[in-house]
DNA sequence: TTTTACATTGCATACGTATGCAAGACAATC
DNA sequence: GATTGTCTTGCATACGTATGCAATGTAAAA
């Protein structure tokens, strides 16, 4: 059970101050051939690493992100969180998990500031405003991931998501053209910001062609919630939705199982149904589900550029919010009732 | 952009000493109801929160673990990180994470030590060797998990596992139950523990009733090869598998749909599929698939208490191989053939 | 040769906390 | 009242590193 070498140690072994070792470890320390040579041969002998924690007590800095997320169930966040760590890992930085239940926010804030983060990446709902408050007293950046603070909030952070609004809007015109006339809505969290965006530029889109929300039910992101909403949005056969955008892939797919397995539909052909994210699952090709991609890898880089401004402490507008814009990803869920009726 | 308060600024506003300070923030301290009223409220004032880095600096730990994943491209670690981190998270620890792609195994190793984390969950093949024998030395305790260390490697580190032999038995004693002659495997990196074992397993079931591995091709863990794989098991139409088990649900879900939709071929009417994981995913109604389950809470149970037992110092066997066991999830994806040929 | 500039190194200190030690306060016991 | 014990508090130090400062050595310029 021995105990790690120092820089005391390697420099001792070297026959050199700590503070020659300390700069060779250090970029851009005037360090001379003869002494990197030494000083990485003795610490090569030792298995010398560099101590983290001493090292972020004296330049504070931590080299460490935080990231928040509630229970993953979103098929959306594996990828993000994948693509962040590996992003941030090629800059040195790395991140710390933190999972909230939306219980214990002012623990968990606690806990975060303890590490002393250089950033957080918020992709939980629930802790926005209490967080957003402490983190800017603490002056540490945080960046709200596929999300914005609810108006009205006390503190202003920066944000990154897709263009929901606009997704919203070119599904709308997209059923539309297709000759849908009986469009349903699936709603996720009533007070995400998500869902809200998604569902303005949805109304704005069937606004444009005279048309409105047909039938709506809400299914909070949740599987069995969505599931719940299909049987109530479909139960009289008269008249029903000849098509329903449904606020999240996580949910259509949910969707698509209950009408077709549990109700009997066919989709696309009695039914068009539209997803939002464009998850990995929605082009298998049992699904196949049209949706609007939120581009991962893009949102990432914007997170990561935003982050890394604020550390390098450029003269920046107090607050960001960062859109990138995404794309209609045609599939097989949905039909053209033109030609349908052509035939 | 002030700084965050110290213990110093909290003793000085309080009236106390730093150490009385100290005191109050450490469980099983010895402080009075008045000093640690006086000392709260004026945290409180400030905003302060301990250091963790300066803490671990005088205590030798840094209540961080790392862990170390691959590409997640397998649906099965979404479901353990989550659950990790917030057991942990349980007992005041957190996940830092590290991505490995293969080729960084020796900066990874490094930089995982700086961090002095004071655990290790391995969820990454590659690194396997390297790290063992540099944790080793640096005396942290390293897990595996889903994996066990190839035989004759040097260090030996414990791990935590399912009972992939076990598993792949039983799915070829249901297979050969359910009326089977010519039952394919499908499997996975060839030089990954969970496909030798699980094919091990499977062999020895089919063995128990005579039978063999009917053919036999390499997906790698990889949905693209996976397809190609099963284009190559059904090329001839003559004498095609009647089943085949697939070393992952991940891949077994691509092999039902290239079957169904590439193919043409009916499941299970024609071929019976089973997987190995039951990840979320496999439950979905359109592939409803056979599988078996790696149970993931009982997993991350057995990695925690492996881990908090290092911590804790107790007195262990150098290395312990833990195996959960798990159980075959029946759903619509196979077919019995006896009743077939009946009707 | 003398002066100037620059590169390299060591010394000393600071970062923010935990903790052993001794001193003080106070109650309980004889 | 003297003694013992317990509880609480402050003092001082250590954890492992980065960095300002001064000292040394060396090359370039005069």
């Amino acid at each position: 059970m021995k105990t790690q070498a120092t820089s005391q140690d390697v420099a001792r072994l070297a026959g050199v101050s700590q503070s020659a070792v300390s700069r060779c470890f250090t970029a851009g320390a005037s360090v001379s051939e003869a002494m990197r040579d030494k000083v990485q041969e003795a610490a090569r002998k030792l298995g010398y690493q560099p101590n983290a924690h001493a090292r972020s007590l004296i330049t504070g800095r931590s080299r460490i992100i935080g990231l928040v997320l509630s229970h993953i169930e979103n098929l959306f966040y594996p990828a993000v969180l994948e693509q962040l760590a590996q992003r941030l890992q090629q800059d040195g930085y790395h991140l710390l998990i933190f999972i909230s239940d939306g219980h214990n926010a002012d623990d968990l804030v606690g806990e975060i500031l303890q590490y002393k983060v250089d950033g957080i990446v918020l992709g939980a709902t629930t802790l926005s405003s209490a967080l957003a408050q402490r983190c800017a007293d603490a002056s540490i950046p945080v960046v709200l991931f596929n999300r914005i603070m609810a108006e009205g909030s006390a503190g202003s952070v920066s944000s990154v998501r897709s263009d929901n609004v606009g997704g919203g809007r070119e599904i709308a015109r997209f059923l539309v053209a297709g000759g849908h006339r009986r469009i349903a809505y699936l709603a996720g969290r009533e007070d995400s910001s998500t869902n809200l965006e998604r569902e303005r530029g949805f109304r704005e889109g069937l606004a444009e062609a005279g048309q409105r929300i047909y039938a709506r039910a809400i299914g909070n992101y949740d599987v069995l919630q969505a599931r719940q909403a299909t049987r109530d949005l479909f139960a009289q056969a008269e008249q029903r939705p000849d098509a329903v955008f449904v606020a999240s892939d996580q949910m259509a797919i949910a969707v698509l199982d209950t009408l077709r397995h549990e109700l009997g539909l066919a989709v696309p052909r009695q039914v068009s149904v539209v997803g939002f994210d464009n998850v990995p699952q929605a082009a298998w090709e049992s699904y196949a589900l049209t949706t609007f991609e939120q581009p991962v890898q893009p949102m990432v880089e914007a997170t990561v550029e935003l982050l890394q401004s604020y550390l390098r402490g450029d003269a920046m507008p107090n607050t960001q919010n960062i859109v990138i814009a995404g794309q209609l990803v045609l599939r097989g869920s949905c039909q053209n009732r033109h030609q349908e009726r052509a035939t």
